[in-house]
Formats: structure tokens, C-alpha cells, sequence
RNA sequence: GGCCCCAUCGUCUAUCGGCUAGGACACGAGGUUCUCAUCCUUGUAAGAGGAGUUCGACUCUCCUUGGGGCUGCCA
């Protein structure tokens, strides 16, 4: 049994979407599952939609989501000879022949065409479709070089398969049909058919699948929106795949161990934002606490807020189980750092604007500052003893907004120790002093 | 038009002839609670339609309907 080589070959014409990288995923997961080679192919004969921009954007998506490939990155035009000589080669044992053809967009030339079979049928067993099988006779010939003399899709795809000695064929949906065309192609060129595998397309909210116009789709948008790439691979993996029990949140290494390209559906699945959010969250809560920290303090420090002497490890255990997406983290956080810190309009209006509130900050601003231990504990149970025992929401809101500014956020008491008492006790008098002189 | 593929809650899915059709997301209710989030409990919600095979069909077959793909000197 020789070794399993897959590939992910993208045509480098536009941004890399979801259903792209999900090929490469499951291209990925099925080489390192069967422990064998998964290798890269820039498909870039589309000289004139190929971009080199397309493709950094392209391995930039693929190392972001940790889809490191096997052997050097193939790039199909520099493999142009090879594919010529094949299709002399045709030609020369009467598998393909030169007609004069016009194009879509009017240019008269001469192409080659690879000559398909006029009978009998042509079949394979799809991996994850099951047998497929067509009568020779609703399959056409079809060029594969241009009259400029370059070789086509069909011919170069095939011709790479070959050279790189790939076994395992597995890609979008939109590729059923070339099969066909491609089966014919190996045999006639002497080469091993190999199998395949093609997987569903991946469709919007509106049931239409995909295309590179879709700039929503973009995996590059994902990132940037703060999603985590785990989080991102996980949901896609499970867009037409489930480990066989009701496991969601996999590994990387149970989902090698676990991958398996005949349980992956038949069906188109439509793309959920809200679950992959929930799966963002979850990969966020379940992150080491060390990494949650690194995180913030790289996002804090982009944002330009001074994180120096506070507790960040107290204030990242705050933070983990409340943030759905790393980039939230500095709008969430940042009265922890500086004195500038915006407050919600909504907020102020229902808590502080209010009769007898300055005086109620101011107090309590007394009372902190004479509070011994400063701490959670003594803070809380200090505001138990002013609520006796009717809820302690009068004190607690007011608080909250003066020194935070926002209505939601870690337990107040929690907040408070992290802030520290000069914190409180100043920011407590100073949302009384602005009460008071109508500037807040 | 021709050829091919597909069809379970709103969404992703489990079921491989025995189903009171299970889970997750979303949504609703409740609990914990100082807010938000987390967490826990819980509810609503599905087999496109019609024939057939069978003791028994979501599961097998056929038809219909609906969706998708392909039908390029794009990939």
C-alpha cells in the first residue's frame, strides 16, 4: 500500500472563501489522519484573474489556520512544458486533435481537443458520493490547449496529479463533472486513476452556495472580526462531518485521529454564523488561562491602553468567560487603564442621573476609603449591611457605572479589588462632582 | 433543454428496517446572582408529497415536487 498523497490546488483569482479552506481542511485532516503527504498547488494558469496578492492572502489564510503542507509549493504554470508535451503526446496517439474553434468572447483559433470515448460508460466510486457512473455519450470533448498555446485546466490538473503522484482527489462538488473528463484524461495518458472524494458545497443563508464575489465568506474576514482560527476549523470540520457521537468541541489531534472522508456528507450545509460564534466562545472559554492573558495584554497594548502594575491575571479571569471575540477585549476592559473611560449614555441616564445619587457616591467614596481589608469580600459585605437585606441593586448599579461607565461587566465587588481603593474612591467623587456640575 | 447529485427540527446533525425520532446552535421559561456573561434545569420545534416492498419504514424501490452542480479557448 503505498502512501497517501492529497492535495489543496486553489486557483489564486479572488479571495480565498469557506468552502475553499474547508477542501483544504478535510485534504489536511485525511493526509494527517492516514499519515500521509498533503501538498499545495497554486493553480495559476488563469494568467490573466491570477494575482500574487491572491495568493500571499491565500498561504496567510492557511497558516493562520495551522494547514502546513507537505513538500515544496507547486505552481501549475511552471509545470507549462510538461503539460504541453503530454498533449503532443495525445495528439501523436490519436487521443486528442486540433479544431478551429471561436470563443465565448469572439477570438477565432486553433485548440486542442482531448477526444472523450463515443460509448460505453464511464465510472468511479466518489469516496463520499458513492458509484457514479455516465454514458460516454453525454460526456463531450473538450480543449485542453488554448490557441495561444497554453495549456488548460483539465489537461494541467491531471498532468499535476500525475507528476506529484497525488492519490487522493478531494475537492468541491463543482468538480463532479470534470471527473469524467479527467478519468478518461489518466487512462490515456498511461497514469493510476486516483480516487475520489467530492465534498458539498457550503451555502449562504440564502441557499446559494458561495462564490468568490461573496466578500463575507472571505476567510480573511473571520480573522480580522476576531474569530480564533480553531474555532473556525473546528465549525467548518463539522460542516458536513461529526466524529459518529455527539462530541462538537474537538481537538486537533482528536480530529486527525478521528477524521474519516466516508462519513463526510452528501448534503450542501448552510453556513451559521451564530454557531460558529458559540463555537468562538467556547474556544475562548476554554483556552489556558495563560493564553487568554497574552492575548489581552497584546490587544491592550494595540489599543494603546498602559497595562502596567495592574493585575492582569485577575482581571483576564474576569474577562475569559465574558468575551466572544478577542477583539472586544480593550472596549470591554479599558476603565481598568485609564482614567478616560467612556461612559454609556444608557447607563448614566438609569443610574446615575438620579435625585440623591451624588451624595449616595460620595458616602459611599467615604466608606471604601475606610474599608480595611480593601478586598471583595469586605466590599460585599459592607454593601450587605446597607441593603439590610433588601437587594443590594440600589448601591450596587450606581457603583458600578461611576467607576466603570458601563452597565455590564465582572462582579462589582471583584472589579472594585482589581481597580484598588485610590481607584474607587476617586472615581466614586469625581461621577458625584460631574452630577453635580451637569457634565456627565 | 440535456446529463448528474441531493432532501430529518429555523440551522448543523444522529438514526445504517423496530422511533416515545437523540444531540448541538438559535429561540422561550426557570434557577444561581449586584449587572452582563458563564454555569445548571427545562420548553417549543423535524422525516417534502405520493405509490410500492415488508409483520414493521425516516431508513429499501419508483414517481412527483423542490434545491444544487455541470453543460467555456474559467478553474
Amino acid at each position: 500500500m503505498s502512501e497517501t498523497r492529497v492535495r489543496f490546488a486553489p486557483s489564486p483569482t479572488g479571495k480565498v472563501h469557506i468552502g475553499n479552506i474547508r477542501a483544504a481542511i478535510y485534504n489536511w485532516l485525511y493526509a494527517r489522519h492516514t499519515g500521509g503527504k498533503f501538498l499545495l498547488r497554486i493553480e495559476d494558469t488563469d494568467l490573466e484573474r491570477s494575482t500574487p496578492e491572491a495568493i500571499r492572502a491565500l498561504l496567510e489564510c492557511m497558516e493562520w489556520l495551522g494547514l502546513d503542507w507537505d513538500e515544496e509549493t507547486f505552481y501549475q504554470t511552471r509545470n507549462a512544458k510538461r503539460h504541453l508535451e503530454c498533449a503532443e503526446r495525445l495528439m501523436a496517439e490519436g487521443r486528442a486533435y486540433k479544431v478551429e474553434k471561436t470563443s465565448r468572447d469572439g477570438k477565432t483559433g486553433e485548440v486542442v481537443m482531448f477526444r472523450m470515448p463515443k460509448e460505453g460508460t464511464i465510472e468511479f466510486d466518489d469516496i463520499v458520493k458513492g458509484h457514479m457512473a455516465k454514458k460516454a455519450e453525454d460526456v463531450q470533448d473538450f480543449a485542453i490547449v488554448r490557441s495561444d498555446g497554453s495549456p488548460i485546466f483539465h489537461l494541467a490538473n491531471v498532468v499535476d496529479d500525475i507528476d506529484q503522484r497525488v492519490t487522493h482527489v478531494i475537492r468541491g462538488d463543482d468538480h463532479v463533472e470534470n471527473t469524467f473528463k479527467h478519468i478518461e484524461l489518466f487512462k490515456a495518458l498511461g497514469a493510476p486513476v486516483p480516487r475520489y472524494g467530492h465534498l458539498s458545497m457550503i451555502v449562504n443563508q440564502q441557499g446559494k452556495p458561495y462564490s468568490k464575489r461573496d466578500g463575507a465568506a472571505f476567510v480573511g474576514e473571520f480573522r480580522e472580526q476576531g474569530y480564533l482560527p480553531g474555532a473556525l476549523f473546528n465549525y467548518l470540520l463539522l460542516l458536513g462531518w461529526n466524529p459518529g457521537d455527539e462530541r462538537e468541541v474537538l481537538t486537533r489531534e482528536e480530529m486527525v485521529e478521528l477524521f474519516d472522508l466516508e462519513k463526510v456528507h452528501v448534503t450542501a450545509a448552510k453556513f451559521d454564523i451564530k454557531k460558529l460564534q458559540w463555537m468562538n466562545g467556547e474556544y475562548i472559554r476554554r483556552a489556558p488561562a495563560e493564553e487568554y492573558r497574552r492575548e489581552m495584554e497584546a490587544r491592550l497594548a494595540a489599543a494603546g491602553l498602559p497595562a502596567q502594575g495592574a493585575d492582569l491575571d485577575g482581571i483576564a479571569r474576569q474577562l475569559q468567560p465574558r468575551t466572544k471575540f478577542y477583539s472586544e477585549i480593550p472596549g470591554n476592559c479599558a476603565y481598568f487603564f485609564t482614567e478616560d473611560y467612556p461612559f454609556d449614555p444608557k447607563a448614566t441616564e438609569k443610574r446615575l442621573k438620579k435625585d440623591g445619587v451624588p451624595e449616595l457616591l460620595e458616602s459611599l467614596a467615604s466608606k471604601f476609603e475606610a474599608l480595611d481589608p480593601f478586598d471583595a469580600a469586605s466590599g460585599e459585605a459592607m454593601v450587605k449591611e446597607l441593603s439590610a437585606g433588601q437587594g443590594m441593586g440600589p448601591w450596587v448599579h450606581p457603583i458600578r457605572v461611576a467607576v466603570s461607565g458601563r452597565a455590564e461587566g465582572p462582579g462589582l465587588f471583584e472589579m472594585l479589588e482589581l481597580l484598588g481603593r485610590e481607584k474607587t474612591v476617586a472615581r466614586l467623587r469625581r461621577a458625584a462632582a460631574r452630577l453635580r456640575e451637569g457634565t456627565l
